[in-house]
Formats: C-alpha cells, structure tokens, sequence
DNA sequence: TCTGGGGTCCTAGGACCC
DNA sequence: TCTGGGGTCCTAGGACCC
C-alpha cells in the first residue's frame, strides 16, 4: 500500500454549477433562490438550498420548502461549453487532470510547483481565473490523497478553499460526519448511525474487520483505508467508460407491444450509435423495468460477442424486457424503461470478419444478419453526421418524442453530469 | 405535473470446469 | 461412485455518485 506523500492533489468542484451559470447567464438572478428543471430539481442555487431545497427533490417538494423558488430553464449547451473551459484554465497548470464529472476535476500538482508555487497557491490562482475569466465560483480542496482532497472541496464549499497539509489528515477528519466519505449515501450512514458512529474520528476507531462484517468486504475496508489515509488510486487523465445507457421515464402507461418496441427503439438507437462512434461493441445487454412505486427489475443476456447494431440491440432489448415483464404479471403499469450495455469489447469491425454461422439468427454477430445491419447503421451515422440527428432513423423511432427532457440533457448527461 | 438521465462498483448465488 | 476445493463467468439486485 502506497502511504500518501506531500499535500498536492487538488480537487476542483464548481458550487452549484448548472444554478452558478444561470446566475451568471441572467444577473436578475443573482442572490435569489432558484433551481434548474420542473418536474424535478437538477440543480438549485445556494440561495434555494438555504431553505432545504436540493438536487434531485421533486419540483413540488421544491416549492414548498422555498415558496419565492424560481424555476429556470436549463442552458446545457452553456454548461458544456464553460465547464469545457473551466477544464482547460486547470491544464493550464498541469496535464495530469481527470475530469469525473461535467464540473469536477482532481490534479496532481506535484510536478507543477516549480513553476507555479506551493499547491495552495496554484488552488488560488486556479479559483481566482476561473471567477475572473469565466465568472463562476470555484471550491479547491487540497491535500495528500484524491479521497481526502474531495473531502477538503467539500468543507470549503461555497467558494473557497481548504488545505489539508501531510500530517494532519486525522486531526482534519476527525470531526467530520461520515457522509462526507465517497460512498457513504444515506443507507450506509444510517446503518452507522445505528452503532453511534456519527463521525470520521468514530468510524477510525472501528476495527476493519467489523466495518467489513457490517457492510461487506469492499466497503469496510475502503472506510478503513480512509481513516488511516492510504489511497491507493492516482490520477487518470483518460478514463473509458465500461458500459453505455440510455433510460426514458414514461408516466405509467400499460406495456403494449407497441410501447416497448417504439421505447426500447429510440434507446437502444441512442446507445448503439454510441458505441459504434467509439469503435466498440458489448456483450452484456441489460434491460430494466420500473414499475409504478419505484419497484424496478432487470434482465440482462451475455453473448458470445459484442454488439453494436441498432436492430439487434432493440431486438434483445424487447425480449428481455418481456422476461422481466412476464416474471411479474401483477404489475400493470410500467413508469420507465432502461437499455444499458457492458462487457464492452475493442473493434466491433471484426464481427464482420468473424466466420458466418448461417444456423444461427439474427442476435448474433458474424451472421449474414447481423452484418448487413452494422452496414446499414454505418451509413445511418454517416447522414446523421453530415445532416443531424433527426435526418434518418427507423420509422418507428423517428416518429416518436420521448424528450420529457430535452435532446440537450441527454447530451449533456452522456458526457457525465 | 408525485422522482432526470447517465454512470460505477459491490454482493451473492448458481453454473460450469478442472 | 462418492466427495471436495478453487476459479471464472453470468445474473439480479442494490448503494451510491454527479
């Protein structure tokens, strides 16, 4: 185990981002308490989280904590692009940045200091570009370790910064509350809880194998790598996705055969046009059903090769969705359907080269079938890259509408939001 | 107008192979 | 024929994150 050296990973996290760039969008806004969505609330601004409102609340819920709450209308072209260049103000510092989300970042300083200073100064100046260039306020969280680097963003929220310098890691953490911890959500915090572990300092004194015995083997011991600040895991700058999703909630309407082909259409469209943009296909189709009441199954299939062809996708999609459907026959209504695939695999060109198995049907790769829709789908891509999105797609799929959110979240989301 | 959409990682049980 | 252990893969579900 690597024990953690100086303090210069950095964390860069935007406060309130997509409620931040609306502020800054429209400076009617600024100092008031809004929130970005309807239905449900994407981001809310601190002026809104002051009365309890928060990412993720439904839309109603949302008023009536903060009954003066202004709802706003999403920009997420904007939230792409000045992300995009909040990004590129911290490669001004360093090449080692991985981005992990639309709006947060970790960067290993150390071989910037010569240049830039001490790594709570380059969290300065970084904080000081970025609200001077683009306008928006930035937390910096520094310290020795990518986990404790995030904790300290966290603390210096909003707007500022927080150093933990090498050696007072535990005197730093002590006090904290363990939900600050990345990957303690609300069911593992109560289960703490439960035992009067409230707090870092409480929980660093928990043997490893009982905080294993309490929350499997994984969990424990990453909590107790935490608390003794060893951190295995340093900076990626290129990281590949492992699966591809698409998702649409529906209302609840009744599973026609009609609803799941035209649904499971549209968005197993969307995820094999992204895989083939990336030269890559998957194994593993899973497809999920939620039912009225949140209630949600999934029924996945591994083939012996990867995927990428629109019509083969939707055509596992539909009959997976069927088992899931047919295992509960008391559910009436569906409120969501979900398409993702994993066991992704490089150079989805080679099924074409793979030897033909005319016994087998179309599922499979490497099938007459399976060929002649990869080349199909090939020129699909190529008009919609010349044309757009909407200039060519199966007629079912082109019809219909399912944006209860708009193309451009999608877009946004699929970057990691 | 009663919960977006896109991900990662982990666990447990069972099949299957050696 | 009975008994056994270990490893890998697949499936389903769940917690969590942004």
């Amino acid at each position: 185990m690597r024990k953690a050296g100086g303090a210069t990973i950095l964390h860069a996290d935007l406060d309130a981002y997509f409620a931040s760039v609306e502020q800054l969008l429209d400076p009617s806004l600024r100092g008031r308490p809004i929130a970005v969505g309807g239905g449900v609330v994407l981001a809310a601004s601190y002026e809104a989280r002051a009365f309890g409102v928060r990412g993720g609340m439904p839309g109603r819920r949302a008023r009536q904590l903060c009954p003066g709450l202004r709802f706003v209308g999403g920009h997420f072209h904007e939230y792409t692009r000045l992300g995009d260049q909040v990004i590129g103000v911290l490669r001004d510092f360093t090449p080692l940045v991985e981005r992990i989300s639309i709006d947060e970042a970790f960067l290993d300083v150390s071989g910037a200091v010569h240049l830039f200073g001490a790594p709570a100064e380059i969290a300065e100046a970084i904080r000081h570009r970025v609200r001077a260039e683009i306008g928006l306020p930035i937390s910096v969280g520094v310290a020795s370790t990518k986990h404790l680097a995030k904790i300290a963003s966290q603390v210096a929220k909003p707007d500022g910064l927080v150093v933990v310098d090498a050696g007072r890691e535990r005197e730093f953490l002590e006090p904290l509350p363990v939900g600050l911890i990345w990957g303690v959500g609300p069911v593992t915090g109560a289960r703490l809880a439960g035992l009067g572990i409230r707090t870092i300092g409480e929980l660093a004194e928990s043997s490893t194998s009982f905080l294993e015995h309490l929350l499997g083997k994984a969990a424990g011991a990453k909590l107790s790598a935490l608390a003794t600040n060893v951190d295995l895991r340093r900076i990626q700058v290129t990281r590949r996705a492992s699966s591809v999703g698409a998702q649409a909630a529906l209302g609840a309407g009744v599973p026609t055969p009609e609803l799941l082909r035209t649904t499971l259409g549209y968005l197993a469209d969307r995820v094999a046009a992204r895989l083939r943009a990336s030269g890559r296909g998957g194994r593993t189709v899973t497809v999920r059903v939620r039912f009225t009441g949140l209630r949600s199954v999934t029924r996945s299939l591994t083939l012996a090769a990867g995927i990428s062809a629109t019509l083969t996708l939707t055509d596992i999609a539909v009959e997976l969705a069927w088992s899931a459907l047919a295992d509960h026959p008391r559910e009436r209504e569906i409120t969501l359907l979900a398409v993702s695939v994993s066991n992704l695999v490089d150079d989805v060109v080679l099924q074409l080269e793979l030897p033909l198995d005319l016994s087998d049907d179309a599922y499979r790769p490497g099938t007459v079938a399976g060929a002649a829709r990869w080349r199909v789908d090939r020129s699909v891509d190529a008009i919609r890259a010349r044309f757009g999105r909407d200039a060519v797609g199966y007629a079912t799929v082109a019809l219909s509408d399912f944006s209860r959110v708009p193309e451009a979240f999608r877009e946004l989301a699929e970057r990691g939001s």
